[in-house]
Order: structure tokens, then sequence, then C-alpha cells
DNA sequence: TTGTAATAAGACAGCGTTGTCAAAATAATC
DNA sequence: GATTATTTTGACAACGCTGTCTTATTACAA
């Protein structure tokens, strides 16, 4: 009597198919050198017993692991998941597994605890979303260990590694013009998080849009948030309390959009008759705010495809492009009013 | 000279100690019969050289692998990246790997699927959200394969399968005591998803309520929706269109309370003055719509740890108790008005 | 002391694959 | 048809660890 509870092995195969280890192996890997015969036959007896390779053998066989590790910050819920479906989709399709790892930008020993998970688990790749993109000591160490890498929407405008990044700086400047074009002129933006880089690629664009106007943006109307709804509000007292105060707010992100909303509401000013705002992010809740907010939508999904596909592409010593740029997109929707200028 | 570019193993450490492979095998796996000398010998050279085990060798070797998979259906991001973050933080400390699976609810092809992802990756325990963990061929399949599990948040009373339940029935119980203790007493309800048996809870606690304050709730009172804004937006047109409107309503989610807003805003109806709303799963947009929702929270991130505590518990050989039950609590913000009855 | 039990350490064979190299089968050449 | 080149297959040793069994060492008793 055999052992029967285990899995079928590749032994089970060969036997059954009446060859040898080696060439189950070739079927398997789509080796070449293998006649269209031997293939058929091998092929069916593992369709037959519905035998699956075990990848731990695989592994350590290959001296390689199919890995992929995606760190992350805990940013938004929605910033993450979406990310993550496009890497796993795309791993999934390459036959690589994902790691998630949560990080915590300010522990100190974030460098060692990402140092420990590569050694520990042998990733083969990595994934960063911001801000960890931006950490330098954190690339550094992927140097050292020489670790092929993508780093989504690094801030700084040039980095030498691997990279997907948005046209946020674009999108965020024709989100500008629309302002300017429904007659708006004096227009306050609030700033992300100091640290977040990538979301300081939004401020530029504002400006970018301004000067080509020739409007210039007085510094009272320059705000800087943490990213969160609070901060927003905070910002919004502030510029809510100017004696002038500006026809319409840019926050770099949703959540101090709302925040902003929040404030005017409370301050007895309609949107968008009162203020217009607009925000950055396209969070599901833009819709459900009132009014539903005019944001830009990155595509995060296809973000983490094209980092996914892009690592890859890096292990399996393919030459494509290693750096790209994906399109976010304007969202109109109802919060942004036409005024006499 | 020596290969030097991989990392170190057992062998180095083995040769560098002088103690036998074997030996260094027992220091890390702390088994027992080693004299305190030789784990301070062997410890020490490991610390050195900055040794960690090949977890793919050890897999192989042992036999059983240390990975838990959780499934998920693409619920709302908040959900799933809270309840990832609990699971992670229990796996990480118990030295398990996770594996991430979206899987999609309808699709014919699921259960052969999590099938592949079963024989494929070895995984030795699953985690289920809903409205995976209320579908009974899934679970077949579990049982089939004989791989340990737990469910989250199932639907039916009585599930004979490890779980970690929330007691939102209770609590839904509560959020309408408070309304009726807030003089309402023609109060609406709109159902989740048909299929998402966990949601439907809900309106248990909610009858369970108005009969103990002996309140006959009309049919017209009561909506289906599809746990989506829209459809929490159509819910509401309908419950506003009647001749005698309620003075309340409570919606299985937040997404569709939010619908409700929105739709009671199209109506000039004042809320919380004019209508009074609550809704259930507190994310994060609830407290950025106007006025800030009422709600209910799930300890989602402990709900995660605890499942799969659980589930390494049983993995482990433990005989900790299987099933468990966490306490959802009240939020109470600003949707909700005291009227005269 | 000597014998015996308990404890500590080691030898060695797998685990299920793949890589290397050699052997066998087939095809091509003269 | 014999010889050589080419394609197809197979034997066997890794990969880095753990489980089992054996041997060496120490502790304990008589």
């Amino acid at each position: 009597m055999k052992k029967n509870k285990s899995v079928a092995t590749m032994q089970d195969v060969a036997k059954e198919a009446k060859v040898s280890l080696k060439t189950v192996s070739r079927v398997i890997n789509k080796e070449p050198n293998v006649s269209t015969k031997t293939i058929e036959k091998v092929q069916n007896v593992i369709d037959a017993i519905d035998y699956q390779p075990n990848s731990f053998a695989q592994t350590l066989a290959r001296g390689k692991t199919k890995i992929i590790g995606l760190l992350y910050d805990t940013p938004s819920p929605n910033y993450i998941s979406h990310i993550m479906e496009g890497v796993l989709t795309q791993c999934y399709k390459s036959d690589y597994e994902v790691i998630i790892h949560p990080c915590r930008f300010n522990e100190l020993t974030l460098l060692r605890d990402v140092e420990l998970l590569i050694k520990r688990t042998r990733l083969s790749g990595i994934i960063t979303t911001p801000p960890l993109s931006d950490i330098e000591d954190l690339i550094k160490l992927f140097k050292e260990l020489n670790i092929p890498r993508v780093l989504i929407s690094p801030g700084s405008e040039e980095v030498d590694e691997p990279s997907v990044k948005t046209n946020d700086r674009e999108a965020s400047r024709q989100l500008t013009n629309y302002l300017i074009s429904k007659g708006h002129r004096r227009i306050a933006f609030i700033k992300g998080h100091p640290s977040h880089l990538s979301v300081n690629d939004r401020a530029k664009g504002f400006f970018d849009s301004l000067n080509q106007a020739n409007i210039v943006c007085p510094n009272e109307l320059i705000e800087s948030g943490l990213n969160t709804y609070q901060s927003g509000m905070d910002c919004a007292k502030r510029l809510l309390s100017l004696k002038d105060i500006p026809t319409a707010i840019f926050a770099a992100n949703d959540e101090m959009a709302a925040g902003v909303i929040k404030v005017a509401y409370q301050s007895n000013l309609k949107i968008p008759e009162d203020l217009s705002v607009v925000g950055f992010d396209d969070t599901p809740m833009t819709k459900m705010i009132s009014p539903p907010l005019s944001t830009i939508k990155q595509p995060l999904g296809l973000m983490g495809e094209e980092s996914a596909k892009n690592l890859i592409n890096q292990l399996e010593g393919g030459s494509e492009e290693r750096y790209s740029t994906m399109n976010s997109t304007l969202i109109i929707r109802d919060s942004v009013s036409e005024i006499e200028p």
C-alpha cells in the first residue's frame, strides 16, 4: 500500500508516463528538446493526476525565488489596495508570489526590518510605494543588497532608479487651468505632507499653471497640510479667516479637500457658489460628499500592474524601458463654479 | 577562494562553530537537549554572520508550509486593508507568511481557482472574509482538502466552522434603541446585498429593537440595497417619495447611508433636522460627509489578528476556543436628531 | 570504582525539484 | 551503409534544511 495522503509528486508523473524525472521537469518548464509525442504523453499524466509542482523544491533547486515584496507605509487603504490589486494580477500571470509588507516610515528599525525581510524570505525583487520610494537610505540598502526594485511615484524629479510615475504635475496644471478658465484668479493651494515628495509634485503643476496665466499667488494663499482631513480643516480655517478669502482652494489630496469643505460649511459658505474646491486622488468618498468633488484620478491598478511588469522584466533579463509614466486624469464633478473675473 | 556572493548557510554556521549541522538546526528551532554552552556558541556565530535560515529548505524538509492564505472578494478597500493589517501583524509574530488572494464571488472558476491556489502554494491554512465565508461549496472544498480554516463573519447563525464573528446584531439593536430613545418611531431600514449574509444580520438587530419597543414596522419602510452608494440613493428615493416619510433611516452600511444623505439633500431635507440617518461600518468617509454619520465600528484589525491567532493555534495543535465574538461599538456623531414623538 | 541511565552531539538519508553531463536515439551526410 | 551531427532522454548529484537513529559524553547510583 502506497502513501496516498500526500500530493502527487514529479516521481508519480514520471513513473506513470514511463519517462525520467528530468523529462517531466522539461515538460513543466517548457524547455526545448522534447519531442511533441513525449510532451503530450507527460502532459496527459499531469492533467490526469492533477499534479502541481512543489514550488519550494523548485525554489531550492533553482537557487532563486519567484517572490516579489510590496512595501508600503499604511497610506490610505484605498491607495494601497488598488496598487496591490494590480501587482497581484500581474504577478499571478507570471507565476510570482507577492509578499505584502507594511512598514513604518518613522521607525528607526525600518532599514533593519526590510533587510531582514529580504534575507529571510529571499525576495527576488521589491516594489515600494510612497513615501517609502523617497527614503534614500532605503534605496541605498537595495543597492547594497543588489536587489532589483521598482519605485512607485518617487518624488524627486531625477531618480536613477526603475520607477513608475504619473504625470501628476501636468494633471495638476490642467486642473488649475480649469479653475482659471472658470474665472478664478485668487486661488489657494494646500500642500501635502512635507516628507511625501510625490504629493508635492502637485504643487508644481499648480504654479506652472499660474505662471503661465501670469497670476501671482500671494504667500498667504499657500498652506501646508499633513494629508489628513484634520489638517485640511486647519488650513482651511486659516484661509477662510483671511480678510480677502480665495474664490477657489486646491488641496493636494481629497482628504484635505474634504476638510476644506467641512470648514466652509461651518463658515456658512456654500460650495461651489461661494467657494470652489478641488482635490486630488479620486478616493471613493469624493463622490459621496456634497458637492461631489472635482479631482484627479491616478490609474492605481495599472500602476501596480506596470510596476510588477517592470520588475519581472528586470528579473527575467528583459530589456524593456525601466521608467514609465502613466496618465492621471481630471475628474470634473460639481465642486467648482464659474465666477465673474 | 570561496563562493562569497550567496547568503550564509547552515553549513557555514556549523563549520564556524565547530558543531554538526543538526546541532545548529537544534539551536535554531529551540529544540531541547542542547547544552547552554553550545547554544551560546552557535548563537554567537549566527549573529556574527547574520545567518537567516532558508525557509524553502525548511519547508521542503519539514514537509509542511507556514503559509496562510487570506481570501477576499474585493469588498471595500477599507475593510480588507484593516483585516489584512491584523492578519499580517499576527502572522509576522509567529513566523508565518501570508498570501493575499482576491477572488471573484461570481466566477464559475472560483472553486477551481482556490483549489489550485491551495495545491500550488501548499497553503497550510486559510482565512476567508465575507461574502466568501458564506459560500457553502467553498467550505465543502476546504473540508475535502482537509485544510484548516477560519471564517470571518460568516452570515449563518450556526456555523460549525472555526470563525470570528462580531456582535453586529446586538450593536445594531443598540443603534436602533438609540434612535428610539431619540423619539423616532417611524424608522426605515435598508438591507444589504442579499448574498452578503453577514450584512443582513444587521437587519435582525434592527427588528429585535423594534419588537422590544413594540413598534411595528410597515413593509414599505424596508428596502433592500446592494451595499453600494448608488443603491442607497435608489432606496432613499423610494422611501422619501412615500406619502408619510420616515423620520429616520438605518442603512446596513455607510455607503448606502451616504446615498441616503445625498438624496435627502436633493429633496431639500435637512439632516438631521428633517431626517435622521445612521449607517454601519465607520468607514473613513463617515467623518467627512455632512453631517458626520453615526454608525457602528467593527474592530477590523483585531478581527484580523484574532483569526490569524485562531488559525495558527489550530495549525500548531493548540486547543483554544475556535469560535470568537468581538464587540462592535456605536459611534455617535451628528446625523441623528431628537424629535417629539 | 564500575555500571547504568540520562543527556548531548553527530551521521546520514531524505524532502521534490533542477542543472550538468553522459548516453541513447534519430537525422543528416557522404 | 557507415559515419557524423543533432536531437532527445536519462542518471545522478546538488539545493539547504529536518527527522531518525546512533554514538559520545556526562551524571548518578551502587
